[in-house]
DNA sequence: AAAAAAC
């Protein structure tokens, strides 16, 4: 088998041999062309290979995997309503929450003219709707790694007929801890399956860990790891510590910003500064781990709707997540990972849209600074940021908080020609980045009910024997049954 | 140092 793969030059999805529904479904998305990493992994999957991805959230990851396990799932979709008819065979681990039930969201989508049955369970909401759900039957569920050993030791989930494996934010789920937890998913797995690894940097531990779960894995890299897109614009705003949220205020005043994440380091950090941005007139809320699942799931359904200016995030929102291009990103605080970094601005500039970096920096951050600039492997232009309106931290609503608010005076932050600050007299300069153009997809948060109706009709059951496509049954099944080590060390 | 994730 070679490891080279030929991209193909055509551009639309016609050419994988996908089945009508699926193609129906993608055009319904409204997605004609594939992305670089679906143009390479697409083929690759429906050949039933490994696959080792680098690929950044944003440039079509989650269709590059969903898309061919559905094609390869359907010659074993079933419309009868026996459970035993739909045994989970494609199994995604993602590391957030937020992160699963998008994939969801979207497999569900891709797979929704198809009899395949699709599940999420995650952590923080009540299991007993997921539990139902599972018993049911779905042929492709989407977990978090917690979550899903819970189900499978209350049995409500069976991991016996898994055939693909998809380990999403690999590099992220090892960063948190998952190790053991995805050792024993693993352990539960039938051994004789494609596995199919993503991860943004294929660190040592990423290496180790393809190494001993995957099978001559293809190597796929689209974008290289650790570069940050050329259509971001990165700014460093150096600034007195204690300037920083009268700093988010300014900017997001100057930029007319309509809508922006803000990423802080803490959780308590993140709450803080929500509720400062709140009392000076910005629609704010704050995501974070010590929040609800439900006010987790709230805050970025807002966001996602446009009814909020602020997103106050840690980087539980750093990766993974798909919001609409945002014109731009604040660090509020500078990431101790400087991967994150990478992570967090890639929020913004995607899909060819320009967007804006920007980072606030104060002097007991010149190690972060300095992290940074080496993994992306440039110097960052620091800019002094004056900050008129310096927002008090105590019970000061009036006065200088305000201030800012009515005259926006904006000595000190000025950049070069062409960028977003300058105003032109008596009104509005225009934005580099259209603003007209922004918009938000809706956030639909994982539908739960599947096409019960279609499930119920047939219950003279057409077990696969000789699926009439491309892919045989029996390479969809595995095929060589390479003994697979299992981990030592 | 901090974040995330099962109860």
């Amino acid at each position: 088998m070679s490891d080279t793969v030929a991209t193909p030059s055509t551009a639309t999805f016609d050419q994988f041999g996908l089945s009508a529904d699926i193609l129906k479904a993608i055009a319904e998305q409204g997605y004609t062309t594939p992305t670089p990493i679906q143009a390479q992994a697409i083929p690759v999957v429906l050949a039933g290979r490994d696959v080792m991805g680098a690929a950044q959230t944003g440039t079509g990851k989650t269709a590059s995997f969903s898309l061919p396990i559905i094609q390869r799932l359907l010659p074993l979709a079933s419309t009868s309503a026996s459970p035993a008819r739909h045994p989970v065979r494609a199994l995604i681990l993602t590391p957030t929450r937020e992160l699963a039930d998008q994939v969801a969201a979207n497999v569900q989508a891709y797979a929704k003219h198809t009899a395949l049955r699709s599940a999420v369970v995650f952590g923080g909401v009540d299991m007993n709707p997921q539990s139902a759900e599972l018993r049911r039957g779905v042929e492709i569920l989407i977990a978090t790694p917690g979550r899903l050993l819970d189900h499978v030791q209350q049995k409500t989930a069976n991991l016996g007929q898994v055939q693909i494996l998809v380990l999403d934010e690999a590099d992220r789920m090892l960063d948190m801890g998952f190790l053991p937890d995805l050792q024993r998913i693993l352990n539960l797995l039938p051994k004789d399956r494609q596995t199919l690894l993503f991860s943004a940097t294929f660190s040592g531990e990423i290496k180790k860990l393809a190494a001993t779960y995957l099978r001559n894995p293809q190597t796929i890299e689209v974008a290289r790891s650790n570069s940050t897109a050329a259509n971001v614009t990165q700014i460093v705003y150096e600034v007195a510590e204690g300037d920083k949220t009268g700093a988010v205020v300014q900017l997001i005043r100057e930029r007319n910003l309509k809508q922006v994440i803000v990423f802080c380091n803490s959780k308590i950090g993140a709450s803080r500064l929500a509720r400062q941005l709140e009392r000076d007139g910005v629609v704010a809320t704050a995501i974070h781990g010590d929040r609800s699942q439900s006010e987790r799931m709230q805050a970025l359904d807002a966001f996602k709707r446009g009814e909020i200016e602020a997103l106050v995030a840690t980087d539980v929102a750093a990766r993974g997540l798909d919001i609409a291009e945002l014109p731009a990103v604040i660090n509020f605080d500078l990431p101790f990972n400087a991967e994150d970094y990478v992570h967090r601005i890639g929020r913004t500039g995607r899909a060819g849209a320009s967007g804006d970096a920007l980072s606030l920096f104060s002097a007991n951050e010149r190690k972060q600074l300095q992290d940074i600039e080496k993994l992306i492997k440039r110097p960052l232009d620091v800019e002094r940021l004056v900050v008129d309106s310096p927002v008090r931290h105590h019970h000061d609503e009036r006065g200088s908080a305000r201030r800012g608010r009515d005259e926006r005076d904006e000595r000190g932050s000025r950049r070069r020609s062409g960028g977003g600050f300058e105003r032109s007299s008596g009104g509005h300069a225009h934005r580099q980045a259209p603003i007209d153009d922004f918009f938000l997809k809706p956030y639909e948060p994982s539908p739960s009910a599947l096409s019960a109706a279609s499930a119920r009709r047939d219950e003279t059951e057409n077990v696969p024997q000789k699926p009439a496509s491309k892919q045989p049954l029996a390479a969809l099944l595995g095929g060589f049954g390479m003994p697979r080590k299992t981990t030592s060390s």
